[in-house]
Formats: structure tokens, C-alpha cells, sequence
DNA sequence: GCCAAATATTTACGCATGTAAAAAATGGAA
DNA sequence: TTCCATTTTTTACATGCGTAAATATTTGGC
């Protein structure tokens, strides 16, 4: 016996004998309301099917309790690591979260871009695509309304509020981890359109030279076919291994990803990579990739805090939002990464 | 110079000389239009910057143009794999899709429901959590609103438009397979909670009973922590292999996150699972999970079309809503898996 | 340059709810 | 019982746009 569906306010109204702006301020937080006009309108509820329509409450709202969220790849366990983070942060705020995938298009970027300010989303979280991506679209949410990127920026847009990863940290932290217990290590690179990429080969770079070693850096010609860091990391090295280059060596990976396929092409050459060996190959990544410890051999990695960034930058928005943090300077907030010792490094 | 802001079609229709109504039928589809007032209205939208209100626009529409499309977990390239799909048939056909991801929690997959409701969607689709889901709600769902099931389906749902894959063709595929190759396969099953893996599980039966084979079913009893997949393989397997049993049968995982946890476990017992093995350890997987070709060794498996599946499922949602095939009876899609033979088995 | 057809504008109302102000009802204390 | 304070109801208007009907304008063909 399905319950009758009542479709507005004010049927509602009539129906169980509450005024419909009481019944307004009932589900906007019943905290408005008396706790026996509650009960009143609850025990009606019981007896009726109705939800409120969602557009007509956000029509006309100060707030719609919004906040959009791109990320720039779904097939990355990373974005959906970071995005789980973020969301569960926002639920926990009582925020609706409106998630949009770029696809590695600016084209897509930018749509989902003007979806949220027709929207009058409260404020945008986003991860932009990392390399190509358009700065006008991110220009302009910065200008409409609350914005916070995520993981990475442009180098051109540094006065936006910002929560990441310290990479001079975290790269800097295994790069002298990889020295410390064996040669010193190549870093194996991607082509140069990635910001975080680019960072971390710096970090790379400083660090080897404030060692006193000279820092070496592959894969940043190849073009990258696909979009797939794996295939990239296994065919740079596929090609190195079967020279018979590298086979000794410690290589440090731009990121877990692309280890994975570093991994992979050693596996094919017959090299097992590892800490344990004494004198051989070294593969190392970045990120800390949920499948790190599955890998065999179980990948040495540096993990990003990417609960704390999704974290921070919702509780970074909702003070963008409430009005209270947007008077001084855009804020920068960069985590710490932390080494992950297994066996493949 | 930032370009002035428009907020309401009201003032773009003062501002650049076009009645609302026509401006309201120009942002619907500007095909509406005469392309003379349409070069005049972008001329003028060059000048400002205005966007239509999303919620006013869908408020009093007869169709919003959104579908609302669960899935359980985001931290899964399957189904990440599936969303991309169904997000760039939507695209096409020009649809606005709103991703809620349930998080294994079944108030969470009630909530995104209500959402959708409240939004009037034009249609959702949904993959359930596949165990203890709360069918009330997809019940509601399906009364209220077009709606279609991906990927998997409670028993107690057989009345429900459906896409997902033949899974007694493809666990029977894999299966016959390793029978022809080796000796026959245990299964490494879920805790029976799950429809998938329960479909699987009494393919791989009934097809080791059709070629005259006992089957054996293993892990079932234990306890699934925090809900990583692999994690349940490695603790099965290191469980089995430390006692020195099963190191050299083929073995069937009931999907590749468990049988990334098996080929794990195998490495830490020294083991390497592989077709080229004669007589020794096998190890298979189901549903081609992009990561299979860069494991150590390349995880033999059964792909899933994950594609074909979210390509059929917007097709089917889209003739529910045009009310073409609202009449017969739910259609049932199954697609066929493929082999992919690697190294592992 | 005229007429019919196509297109645009005007006008008016609807969508489901938010919100504010004034009026009425309720509840508890003196 | 009366009065004050809180809560609810009434009333009225606002939100930004869809939509339909009537009217006005433009357009193309001859």
C-alpha cells in the first residue's frame, strides 16, 4: 500500500494542517520549529509520501548548500581517494556535493565550470587537469565565488587558495632515502605539461644537488599516448632494460602510477627490484597508490596525505564561505608526504 | 576589464535587445531561433557575462535533462570505469549527470535517492552496493521513475530493467579454460553477501559439474575487513599456502582486486602463478580491471564490457523516458565476457 | 511593392518554494 | 484570570525562468 504522493508545500499544508511557511522552516531545520509542531509534522510525514523539491528550495536561497568538486580523472585511484575525503568532509558539514570529471578535457572543465555558477554552488573545490588545462575557467571561479584548488596549480596562478602536497618535501624526503641506501637514483619523468610532475622533478634536481650528486631525469621526451602513466613508465624503461642500461640503478618515479609500469618493464627483463638486493635496481614511486602493497615487489613509495588535503580544503571553503577568511591573502596549505617502506626500494 | 554581470534573462533581454521569451527558447536550443536574432543575441553575450539559472531553468520544465547515476564505491577502477561510460553516452545524448557515490553505506544510497526525487530526474541508474542494499529505495526508484540496474541485482529484483554481464558465460568461459589448461580451478569466493560474486560462484559450479569436475569453493567464511578485495585474497591464500596447500592448483578469484591479493600472497610464498608453468600454480580473475597487464605476473581474466554496459544502460534509460519501452516487460541486457590470456594462468 | 508565411514580441500566468511583516494563537507565570 | 513572550498563521511578495496565446514584425516569393 504505497503512501499518497504529495507533490508541493502546500498540499503538504492542507494535508496534515500546518501553515506551509512552517512547514518551510520545518525542513530547513526543524531546530526553527516547536518540538510538538515536530511531531505534528513528522507524524504526517508518516502517513504521506513528499520531498521537497530541490530546485524551488535553491531558487531562492542566500545559500544553496552547494559545493562543486571537479576532478580531473575518475580512473585514478588517487582523485578517488582524494574525492572520498572531500566528500565525506562536506556530508559530515551537511553540504550537498556536486562532483564533475574533466576527462582530461578543458572543453569538459570549463562546462562543469559554468554548471556550478548556474548553480550558485556555495563555493568550487577543483583539481585542475594538471597541464593544459584552461586558466580563464579557473580565472573566472576565482572571481565569482569561493574557490580552493586542489593537488596541483599552475605556476601562473599562485594567489588562489591552495591545499597539496609539499613536494620539495616529499620528493626531497625519498630522494634521500634512495640515496642513503643505494646509488643514487635517475627520475624518471613525464613529459614536461604537468605541474605537480614538473615540481617534483625540481625537488628531485635540489636535492641531489644540495647531496652532491648529479641528478639525471628520463621519460620526459616520449609523448604520452592514451593518457595512461603505466604504459608510459613500462615503455621508457622496456626500452632502457633491453640497452642494457639502468639495470643497477635506483629509479625514482615521477609517480606511483608510472612505478607501476617501471615494475613492470623489470619484471619482463627478468630484474627484481629492491631494497633487499644488494647493488641491483631500485624502483620507487609517489603517492603512496592504493595498490602500492599489492604490488610485487610491494612498491616503496611516499605517501600524500590525501585525507588531510580533502579535509583542509573543505574547511578551507567553508571559511571562504562563511566570509571569514577572504579579506586577507589567498591561504596555501601543503602537506607533508611520508615514506612507505616496503620492498621494491 | 571584466565583463559586466548579468544576473536574470529579464536584464540580458533590456541589456541586448531580445524579448525574454526568445532568449529563453535561444538557451533551450538556438535552432529555435532565426539565425539572424541568434548572431544578434552571441554578439551580445560577447559583450556581458550572463548564464542562465540551472534550478529556474529546471524547475518548470517538463523534463529536467538529468539522469542520476549511484554506484557503491569510487575507489574501484571498475566501476569508475563503468561511470566514464555512462557519463559519455549522457554527453552525447546531452544529458546532465549527477554521480552519487554511496560509499557502501545504504542510508547514503537512500539519500542520493531522495536527492534525485527532489530533483525530478529524468531517470537514474544505478549500481547497487550488490549485498545488504536497501531495496526499499530502488523499489521507490523504480515506481517513481525511469530506472535501470547496472552491473548487479538483488534475486528478490527480477522485474527491474537490467544491463550487466552474463556472468554463466563468463565465469563458465574462464573456467572451461583453465580446466583445458590445467588442473581444475578452486574458487576463491566473497563471504556470500554479495550477487555478483554469489552468480560467479555457482557459474564456476555448475560448470565444473558439466565437465565432470568436483568443484571447491574456498574462502566464504572469512571475515571481509574494511572492504578491500585484495586484502581478502592475500589472507586467504597466505593462510593456505602457508600450511602448503594449493601451490599448485589453478585458482579461480572470484575478481582481480581478489586475485591482485592472491598474486601477492603467492610472491611472499616464492610462488609465481603462470600458464608457462607446467603442472605448477595458477592464478585467474574476473572483469579485466585496468591494471591486469602490469601485474607481476599479468593477471590472466575474463573482461567485463564495462563500455557496451554503460553505453546500453543510457540507451535503455533514454527509450524508458521517451515512454517507448515503458510498456513490455523490464529488458534484461547481458553482455558476454572475453578471455584475456596473460601470463598468470 | 504586395501578400502569405515565418518569426519575434507582448502579455500573462505558472512552477515550488523562500522570506518578511503583521496578525492571531498558544503557553506559562504571576 | 490576565498578561507577556514565544510560536504559528496569514498575507503578500520574491526567485528566475518555462510556456502559451495573441499580436506585431519581418521575411521571402512573385
Amino acid at each position: 500500500m504505497p503512501k499518497p504522493r504529495i507533490k508541493t508545500m502546500e498540499d503538504l499544508s492542507v494535508a496534515i494542517g500546518v501553515s506551509r511557511p512552517t512547514l518551510s522552516r520545518f525542513f530547513q531545520d526543524p531546530a526553527l520549529v516547536k518540538a510538538k509542531t515536530v511531531a505534528r509534522i513528522e507524524a504526517g510525514l508518516e502517513r504521506v509520501e513528499y520531498v521537497p523539491n530541490f530546485f524551488a528550495t535553491r531558487l531562492n536561497r542566500k545559500t544553496t548548500g552547494i559545493i562543486g568538486v571537479i576532478i580531473p580523472y575518475l580512473n585514478d585511484l588517487f582523485f578517488t581517494k582524494l574525492l572520498q575525503s572531500v566528500e565525506s568532509a562536506a556530508m559530515e558539514a551537511g553540504l550537498t556535493v556536486i562532483t564533475q570529471c574533466s576527462h582530461s578535457d578543458p572543453a569538459i572543465e570549463a562546462r562543469a565550470a559554468e554548471t556550478f555558477m548556474s548553480m550558485n554552488v556555495d563555493g568550487a573545490l577543483v583539481a585542475p587537469l594538471g597541464d593544459h588545462s584552461d586558466q580563464g575557467v579557473q580565472m573566472r571561479l576565482k572571481s565569482r565565488l569561493p574557490f580552493v584548488m586542489m593537488d596541483s596549480r599552475p605556476k601562473t596562478l599562485l594567489d588562489v587558495d591552495f591545499v597539496g602536497t609539499n613536494h620539495a618535501q616529499s620528493t626531497g624526503l625519498i630522494t634521500e632515502y634512495l640515496c642513503r641506501v643505494g646509488p643514487p637514483p635517475v627520475f624518471l619523468a613525464m613529459p614536461r605539461v604537468n605541474f605537480n610532475a614538473l615540481e617534483r622533478e625540481a625537488a628531485y634536481i635540489a636535492e641531489m644537488e644540495r647531496m652532491g650528486f648529479e641528478p639525471e631525469v628520463i621519460g620526459v621526451e616520449q609523448v604520452r599516448e592514451g593518457g595512461y602513466f603505466e604504459e608510459h613508465g613500462e615503455a621508457v624503461l622496456d626500452e632502457a632494460f633491453g640497452q642494457g642500461r639502468l639495470t643497477e640503478r635506483s629509479i625514482l618515479c615521477v609517480n606511483d602510477r608510472v612505478a607501476i609500469g617501471a615494475i613492470r618493464a623489470a619484471a619482463r627483463h627478468g630484474l627484481v627490484p629492491g631494497r633487499a638486493a644488494k647493488g641491483g635496481l631500485r624502483i620507487a614511486g609517489h603517492d603512496d597508490y592504493p595498490l602500492c602493497p599489492y604490488l610485487n615487489p610491494a612498491l616503496t613509495t611516499v605517501a600524500q596525505n590525501t585525507d588531510a588535503i580533502g579535509k583542509k580544503a573543505v574547511s578551507r571553503i567553508l571559511q571562504l564561505i562563511s566570509g571569514e577568511g577572504g579579506g586577507g591573502a589567498p591561504e596555501v596549505t601543503l602537506f607533508d608526504g611520508s615514506l612507505r617502506l616496503r620492498e621494491s626500494a
